[in-house]
Order: C-alpha cells, then sequence, then structure tokens
RNA sequence: UGGGAUAUCGCCAAGUCGGUAAGGCACAGGACUUUGACUCCUGCAUUCGCUGGUUCGAGUCCAGCUAUCCCAGCCA
C-alpha cells in the first residue's frame, strides 16, 4: 500500500507558489451542493483538497453550495456532514455555507454595478438564449446593457424588495457577447426565485449563481487553491473576472482534475436519486450505491476509499477505472485487519462415521492465521459438520483439491477426513456425505507424514448458528454508463440479481460480533454485520473462487 | 464550421534540462501454503493517437492532421 503516488501536478503548482512566496499556508475547501448524497466520486474531490491541505499543514474547509433554494434540502446538508466525519476528513477551517454570504453577495453585486460592471437585464429565458448566439456564432448586446448605474441599483434593489416576478429580470456581468467562451456571453449573476431557502427561509427571493457566488466564497474565506473538477475550467476566466472585479488583493485560483468514473457504476445524483424514489434500491445506503454511505453498509472502509482514489490517480484526462481496482484495496486492507470467522453459504451436511455421538472437541482458530500466537478462538466440532456444497465433487475436475471420491482433505484447523460414500435423495441430489475422520491428524499433521492437497472451512451442524447473508453484485451491468443514453435510462443496464440472500450456516462466535467488525470467512470474501438488520451479514467484495480446472 | 482540454500496455498512470519507456490493478506461468486466500518469484509497450520535420539522438522540440471530453441553465 505504499508505491502509489504521493504527489501530483496539483502539489507540484502548490510548490510552485509556495516556493515564488505566492503563497504561505494553504486553504482548500470542499463545496458540495445539498442536493444529494455524497458518493466515491465526491471522495475524490475529498481526497484532493482535504489532503492537500493535510499534506500541507494547511486549512481545509467545508462549505455547503446551498445558492439554489429549489434543490437543496437539509436532509442533505446532514447526511453529507456524517459522511465527510466518518471518512475523517475533518474540516479544520470550518463548517460554511453558501447561503450565509448572500448579503455580502448583494454588496459586491451593488459595487459592480456602480462599476458599471453589471446591469439588470429584463430578457426572459428565451430571449436571452436568442441574444447569447451560439458556439460559432457571436451573441448580441441586450437592449438593457447600457442602462445607467442610478436605474440599475434601482432595479436591483427593487429585485431584491420582491417587486418582480420570477424569471422577469436578472442581474448580469458585463462582460463581452462576442466571447468564443460562452461563460463570458454576459452571465446571470442573480435570478428571482420566490422559493423558500432551506436557512434563509423567505428573506430573499434573489439568488447569485454559482459562477458570481462561487469565487466570492472561495475569496472571502481566504481559499488559495479552489481544486474543482474539469468541467469548470471554461468557467475559470469568469472566476477570474469576478475575483478580480470585486477587488481582492489575495484571489483565490481554481484548478482542475479530472473526475473520477467507474466501471458498472452510476455516478450521476440524478440517477442516484432515481433509484432511490423508484424503490429499485432500499436507500441512499443501499450496499450496492455507489455512495459512501452505501460503501460503508456494505463494509468498505475510509481508507480503502481513500487508498482507492489514490491509486486511481490524479490528473486531467478522462478516466474509466475499473471497480475491482476499489475491490482489491478493501481485500488489501482487510486481509491485514479482518478478523477470521467461518461460514458456510451454502451447506452441505457431511457426517463423520467414526466420531462419536456426543463428542465435542474444541479447535483453536486464530482470528489471523499471519499472526496465530496473539488471538485466537475456539470452534466446536461434533460429529456432524457442514462444508460448502462446491467443495464436493462426485465427479471432480482435473486439478480438483477438494473432497472426492476417494480423496482425502484436511478440515480447516483440524482432522483429515477421507471420502466414505454418498447419500442422495430420489431426484438424485446430495443429501449428505460420509466420511471418516483421522484422530491421529488434530494437529494438522499425520503421523506417517501424508500430505493432502486441499483444507476445506466447516462448521459444526450442532453448534452452528444460522445468519442470513446478502450477496451484493455490481447493480449495473453496462461497463461505461457514461454510454447510457440520455433518454432511456438505466432500466436496461440494471442487473436483475445484485442481491442474494442465502441463509449461511456460522461458528457460534459470530453472535458477538459487533457492527464495526469486519470478518473474512472463506478465501477472499470478507463481511460485516448490516447496521439496518442486526442478524444480517453483508458481504464486501464477491466470493472469487480460485479454483479454475485446467 | 467557435473556444477550451486531453491523447503513453486491457484499466489507471509516472516520465525533470531531448539521451534511449517507472509503478499499481488486471492477466498468465511457477514456488509456498493448516484459507486453491495471503506471500514470493517470473512474464506482460523495440513503443508513447497519426504523419512529417529538427537532431548524433524525440514520448519529450516544431508543423500539420485525427480522436475523445466540456461549453449555447435565470443548475452546480
Amino acid at each position: 500500500m505504499s508505491e502509489i503516488m504521493e504527489s501530483n501536478f496539483i502539489h507540484e503548482i502548490i510548490d510552485k507558489d509556495l516556493a515564488e512566496g505566492k503563497v504561505e499556508k494553504i486553504h482548500t475547501r470542499f463545496p458540495p451542493e445539498p442536493n444529494g448524497y455524497l458518493h466515491i466520486g465526491s471522495a475524490k474531490a475529498i481526497w484532493i483538497n482535504w489532503g492537500t491541505a493535510k499534506k500541507y499543514g494547511g486549512q481545509f474547509n467545508l462549505r455547503y453550495d446551498d445558492t439554489n433554494p429549489a434543490k437543496e434540502d437539509d436532509e442533505y446538508v446532514q447526511a453529507i456532514y456524517k459522511d465527510l466525519e466518518w471518512l475523517g476528513a475533518i474540516p479544520n477551517g470550518g463548517i460554511f455555507y453558501g447561503s450565509d454570504y448572500f448579503d455580502k453577495c448583494y454588496e459586491f453585486a451593488c459595487e459592480l454595478i456602480k462599476k458599471g460592471k453589471a446591469y439588470v437585464c429584463d430578457l426572459n429565458a428565451e430571449e436571452m438564449r436568442e441574444y447569447r448566439g451560439t458556439l460559432t456564432t457571436p451573441g448580441k448586446n441586450s437592449p438593457y446593457r447600457d442602462r445607467s448605474v442610478e436605474e440599475n441599483l434601482d432595479l436591483f434593489e427593487r429585485m431584491k424588495n420582491g417587486e418582480f416576478k420570477d424569471g422577469e429580470k436578472t442581474l448580469r456581468a458585463k462582460i463581452d457577447m462576442a466571447s468564443p467562451n460562452m461563460n463570458m456571453r454576459d452571465p446571470a449573476i442573480y435570478r428571482i426565485v420566490h422559493t423558500d431557502h432551506h436557512r434563509q427561509g423567505n428573506k430573499w427571493c434573489i439568488y447569485p449563481l454559482y459562477d458570481y457566488a462561487h469565487p466570492l466564497q472561495d475569496a472571502l474565506e481566504g481559499i488559495t487553491h479552489s481544486l474543482c473538477s474539469i468541467e469548470f475550467e471554461n468557467h475559470r476566466p469568469l472566476y477570474d473576472w469576478v475575483v478580480e472585479n470585486v477587488g481582492f488583493e489575495m484571489p483565490p485560483h481554481q484548478y482542475e482534475f479530472a473526475r473520477l468514473n467507474v466501471t458498472n457504476t452510476v455516478m450521476s445524483k440524478r440517477y442516484l436519486r432515481q433509484l432511490v424514489e423508484e424503490g429499485i434500491v432500499d436507500g441512499w445506503d443501499d450496499p450496492r450505491m455507489p455512495t459512501l454511505c452505501g460503501l460503508r453498509r456494505r463494509g468498505y472502509t475510509p481508507s480503502s476509499i481513500f487508498e482507492f482514489v489514490k491509486r486511481s490517480g490524479v490528473a486531467k484526462a478522462n478516466s474509466l477505472v475499473d471497480i475491482g481496482l476499489l475491490e482489491f484495496c478493501i481485500r488489501d486492507e482487510l486481509n491485514t485487519t479482518a478478523k477470521r470467522r467461518v461460514a458456510v453459504l451454502d451447506p452441505v451436511k457431511v457426517v463423520l462415521t467414526n466420531y462419536p455421538e456426543d463428542k465435542v472437541e474444541y479447535i483453536k482458530l486464530p482470528d489471523n492465521p499471519q499472526d496465530p500466537e496473539t488471538s485466537y478462538r475456539e470452534v466446536p466440532i461434533s460429529r456432524e459438520i457442514y462444508i460448502e456444497r462446491s467443495d464436493f465433487a462426485e465427479v471432480p475436475p482435473p486439478k480438483f483439491h477438494r473432497l472426492k471420491p476417494g480423496g482425502e482433505v484436511r478440515l480447516m484447523g483440524t482432522y483429515f477426513i477421507q471420502y466414505q460414500d454418498v447419500v442422495k435423495d430420489e431426484n438424485g441430489n446430495i443429501v449428505e456425505i460420509h466420511c471418516t475422520y483421522d484422530p491421529e491428524t488434530f494437529s494438522g499433521n499425520a503421523p506417517d507424514g501424508r500430505k493432502v492437497k486441499g483444507t476445506i472451512h466447516w462448521v459444526s451442524a450442532k453448534f452452528g448458528v444460522e445468519k442470513e447473508v446478502r450477496l451484493y453484485d455490481r447493480l449495473f451491468t453496462l461497463e461505461n454508463m457514461n454510454d447510457m443514453p440520455e433518454d432511456k435510462g438505466y432500466d436496461d443496464y440494471l442487473n436483475k440479481d445484485s442481491v442474494s440472500v442465502c441463509k449461511a450456516v456460522c461458528e457460534p462466535s459470530l453472535n458477538d460480533a459487533t457492527l464495526e467488525d469486519k470478518f473474512q470467512f472463506v478465501r477472499n470474501g470478507y463481511f460485516q454485520k448490516d447496521s439496518k438488520f442486526d442478524d444480517t451479514f453483508n458481504l464486501i467484495v464477491n466470493l472469487k473462487d480460485s479454483y479454475k480446472p485446467n
């Protein structure tokens, strides 16, 4: 977990700024709009902003970018903080709300008007679109562009006072209607919205737009490096225009990085919300969701998520990262931290025919085989046990090292067992397998020195406890979800079998599991208790059976 | 047909002043194995979107192409 890059192009920029004395302290921010839950893509933005501040011993702010009252809600504000806290990305610079700057934004807007840099425009939405021109043809000036400062000031105040209806007027920055950058063609910076704000109530009926509010928020908070995703690259000239024309001595600067895309994963909040609202998933925290709370419920740790983000890299090129990398990160971490517990997902009974009926022995199994001395638990074994159905093959494929007719395998942590015969029902299904055990092999070594090729896991039929285990597969079958046609929706790509439930037989010590515990129960599958259902466990990484014939 | 950005192995991604292609994931062999996991070896780009040019030498410089992404919300 250490060969990953600890540096990226943003750090190089900062190193340079520091070296040239442009800045002394690094100050970053994470500015989510509270209109949905944070997801793995947000984790990248968090990692870059929080991680950068941390690396340079600087400050990191959380700022709710809540300038659009129609879309935002307090539910999301709470959820976002919870996720950030869980990740450990503590905003040591403070928690702010874009809406807290509404007064400042208003004052600055008046200043811009006085400087002749902004004007009130009466064009409606359709007209404004027509005047804006197209990508290849320049726009033309609004007929209201040359109103006097006095008139603009008066109109803007009346906008604020609620004298106009939604959409009737806007305040626009006076820049250049012929700019090849559409964002510079006199962008609207204030609009009229008679909707209550989740924090400001009905105090305002005019709201600043992102392109105007965001740079101001950054500047007001003393942000030095405003790190955002690449689609805002085209907005940077406007960002700079705002901080320059409002006039800040130490203006913040914006730098962009590529968004995170992950195979078989939808990142758009709109679609995620749709999944929740249509009941396709349990909620935002469904373990199949790419949301941070979903990943958490599935069993991912904050460190594994950040590790994934780090390994994915920070660059500007579009990328689609294989979800297998995320799975690798959690497996890699849990391999050293997870306790081992045995659970048989698809049980078939094995009777040890020469094992005394009432005998019970306790097998010491280490919590972590890499560190067998530190901690262990004692697991009971008795005459009847369950093993995984897939660990027996009546007609074994080549190189099959598990239980088979004529074969001998070791029960994990204890005896060798020898195949005897099999009992089937009238349909030919295996009901139970009879084996004999070799009492001389309790320690795992045979006195005659013979070896077995396979070791299989088991649970005592008498002492095992039944638990529900949910295996979560990928929700979508399409590798690149960006290829999903906008109008078609996700239905065609939904994995109908993304969740399967099995009644697993588990070793009794699993009754003591807590929500925080992570377990590996066989080969490379990891699971943890579901925070919503006390007797349910969720599989973190799907079992990959590493036996491959041939 | 405008502007901006990006193009290095299946997926990510390093590549300083031009000096002869890091690393990770995945994959394939092999060793080990009281989890067919883990671990450990080994292999995996004569080639850097394409075409020219400069140079003793170019992924790195120049020119011209091509492809992909973003921008025409009073969303963020």
